[in-house]
DNA sequence: ATTTTTATTTAGCTTTGCCTAAAAATAATT
DNA sequence: AATTATTTTTAGGCAAAGCTAAATAAAAAT
């Protein structure tokens, strides 16, 4: 059906227009998939030829429904073999993105239906992003980020905004994962740094932390 | 490391050599994997300038050691996933294929000994094909065709020789499986057609079917 | 031993997806 | 409003992997 190329192009104007509200613009989805804009030009102008992308010269570039649907297909595949690796390959959340990159491209309905039912048709990814289903919708989380909760709040983990390797694992070693009860009991003016209760042991958290952890309160 | 056409290159001339004893044609290469000879000839340079391959010309060519061991990893993968898709994702033998012929391409280590774990380290494919380990290393069965036995002999079907859709559906419309008792109770002298006992039902086969059924007798 | 047929290689062209450098359009400053 | 800076596009090329058609080598047939 798609290129790889034209996948990954589709995947990634999906996830920048989700931010930036007007049109993408060639330099970002060139800095998001670390290539050329003119290399991105080029394959804009393909998208918009295969009615996937509406595109307009300086203007920047939006998906069509058409679109938004197929990068919504590559998305669910790739949220589905991250569970797969998690929960039945013993991968760790900051070992499955690489894998998954490649996984997703894989070509077949019923490979992916199948792998859905054999996961008992999870409802999100082991970095707590929600998994579409068959038709493109998922559920909007009523999340927010860490760094928004004020002193005595109190929250559970229910995903991370930002899922390097190196951001998980240092989450790993301070013992916060998704479902964790945490408790805010200082925010320093300052620095806005915060001290929170997390399994019972006290931590100090930085602004930059705090800002990629959502919480459900 | 290497690009998913050289891989299927290394892999179709793995085949092809396991019946031609002799350097594999550039012909038969091109015929196995549907393209031109000229394409091959270009190829099977790339693949000698990176000493994967054998090469002189007008003289065929064959994998060296290298080559050899990139093409069992690539058939190790090939057939755990094929493993995969029958026992977990309710794929029959004859969807398998197309599928794993796509996951075999995929990059990770961890990803094929964590899979051959999860699926208890199986030693045979769907088809009954052996599945090399992580050292290229494989059992040899000692099978024959079912059109060499003999009437009055016994057998247990082992494997497959064609495994092509169409044949693996027949296959399956007679209730022939891998494991099934197999008995010969006549051959036809002028045909080469076969009066079998399977499941305890009486089949006539052509000698196309009987010289596609591997039996251990 | 020629000649004919078949197989293989070479030469040159195509597409995809990328690149660099130059040109053009837009945005930001003064 | 004019100039400068930045962003985006265009033009021209490159590598991979394929193709067709022509040339050459090897094998088969006379």
């Amino acid at each position: 059906m798609f290129s790889l190329s034209e996948e990954n192009y589709l995947k990634a104007i999906y996830h920048l227009e989700k931010q930036a509200d007007s049109g993408v613009s060639t330099n970002a989805i060139a800095e998001q998939m670390d290539t050329k804009a003119s290399s991105v030009t080029d394959m804009v102008k393909k998208l918009s030829d295969k009615d996937l992308a509406i595109y307009r010269k300086y203007q920047g570039v939006q998906l069509s429904e058409a679109g938004k649907q197929t990068a919504l297909q590559i998305i669910r595949k790739h949220r589905l073999w991250e569970v797969f690796l998690v929960d039945k390959l013993n991968f760790s959340w900051d070992e499955v993105h690489e894998v998954a990159e490649q996984l997703e491209h894989i070509k077949s309905e019923k490979l992916i239906t199948e792998l859905d039912k054999f996961l008992d048709f999870p409802k999100r990814d082991p970095h707590g992003d929600p998994i579409p289903d068959a038709k493109g919708n998922f559920q909007v989380a009523n999340k927010t980020l860490l760094s928004n909760l004020e002193i005595g709040d109190f929250g559970k983990v229910v995903g991370v905004k930002d899922s390097s390797s190196e951001f998980l694992k240092y989450l790993d070693k301070n013992n916060i994962a998704l479902g964790r009860e945490i408790h805010i009991l200082d925010k320093e003016k300052f620095d806005e740094s915060m001290l929170v209760e997390i399994n019972e042991k006290q931590l100090r958290i930085s602004p930059i932390v705090s800002s990629n952890i959502y919480i459900k309160s």
